[in-house]
DNA sequence: CTAGACCGGAGCGAACCACTCCGCAACCGC
DNA sequence: GCGGTTGCGGAGTGGTTCGCTCCGGTCTAG
């Protein structure tokens, strides 16, 4: 083993305020979407905007850093749900840590920074680890027959922001932090009980198409023009 | 009454403008949250910018205007709901009612615009229609004994915005839309479920305090001053 | 045909954006 | 101690977007 395994203050320092960074890359998003500037990000980071431009060369390139993680994130607590023997506690707990992680944030960025290789290999094995978990759940009788894999994605995705505890966070009330994730969890933990097998009424229309993901990734129009007339034509 | 209820074209198409450009500010408040712009909002509801300006003196007038408008819908679905002879059904419609109008959208401007008057008091209304419906959904025994009112009204504020069809919309793909609304109607359905009663776990921590509600609407901070150092301290 | 209500959007100053550049302080080998 | 080096914070910059005003054009009423 090498013995000099403490890299050096200067070092440590450094990765601090990378971890720093990202996490406040990730509050800033779930607060202003996709318009979180860098200037608000280092400031919450409590870093220079010197020092986020010398670890990141552009804003996208933060950006895609911080999804790669989030997937990497989806693809661990997915893989370690499935070392949970009990069906339901594995599928129950790969949600909540999802949602409570804030796999949801990342909505805001998807269409606006490009997809790499490394993305989206990883994003296909998140998917394979998730339609083991719902398999086996289906098997075992314990998850509601009639939902498919994009429900829990798009369930995870729904409670993976929470309205309440971004607008106190940029409220700046941090003393009503802790009640606000107290009382989000409750609600995560609400909808993560309706997955349930033995509800008695199926859910409503067919279930989602898996191109409602594929196709969210890729760029936006180029050109904003929608029309929606309201004249009197 | 007056016999001129068929006003004129002229306040017909003015109506019709108005109407485009509230559901078009809740579309837009749902995509850009706090940045939304008027320009925005008045091209997408295909007016020009002059006449949004005609009807409302300021963007926070409008912004007060709708929020008033959806306390008022909260209010209308909670009565409504409680006209229905059951309690469960009552309560899972108002909450789904309320979800799919995008009661969540709101929360974006919390704390951004002065609150009325009016929109206290309808406001105080809508607190005392929700709680009817909750008491007498826990009388039935049909509603989780641990759920407050407080845990609904986050539910429905969670449920109020979905990140799917916001992006989708925001691309411009009219097309997949009728796709994702259906896939949001589902995970819907999926968390009012978790609100029947019969579940084996009791809801995490202790009930959320009023208080999350009551501060949330006073204006932000004046000075945005907040430290997170992530120095060497 | 004329008067005027009502519309759309160009234009304005201010604010904000992503990003660059540089002076400064903390650490290193010596 | 001491120069060299490394990483730091944030003022500065050109360009974009903001809320809002104002005016020429269009449709309606009589």
């Amino acid at each position: 083993m090498p013995p000099d395994d403490r890299p050096s203050p200067r070092r440590r320092r450094a990765e601090r305020n990378d971890r720093a960074l990202l996490q406040a890359a990730r509050e800033v998003l779930a607060e202003d979407g996709t318009h979180a500037s860098v200037a608000a990000i280092a400031a919450r980071a409590g870093v220079g905007i010197g020092s986020l431009y010398r670890r990141y060369r552009t804003k996208d390139e933060l950006f895609q850093r911080l999804a790669l993680l989030s997937v990497e994130h989806w693809n661990d607590a997915a893989a370690r749900a499935l070392e949970d023997h009990d069906p339901w506690r594995g599928l129950a707990g790969f949600v909540t840590a999802c949602a409570e992680f804030g796999q949801g944030t990342l909505g805001a960025i998807a269409g606006a920074i490009a997809v790499t290789d490394e993305m989206a290999s990883a994003s296909a094995r998140g998917d394979d680890l998730l339609a083991a978990l719902v398999v086996r759940a289906h098997d075992a009788g314990v998850l509601r027959p009639d939902v498919t894999p994009v429900d829990v994605t798009l369930l995870v995705e729904q409670l993976g922001r929470s309205p309440l505890v971004d607008q106190i966070r940029k409220q700046g009330r941090d003393d009503l932090l802790p009640a606000a994730e107290a009382a989000r969890r409750r609600v995560i933990a609400v909808a993560v009980d309706g997955l349930r097998a033995g509800h008695p009424a199926p859910l409503p229309g067919a279930p989602p198409p898996l191109s409602l993901f594929s196709e969210r990734w890729v760029r936006a129009r180029p050109e904003g023009a929608r029309r929606h007339r309201a004249g009197d034509g």
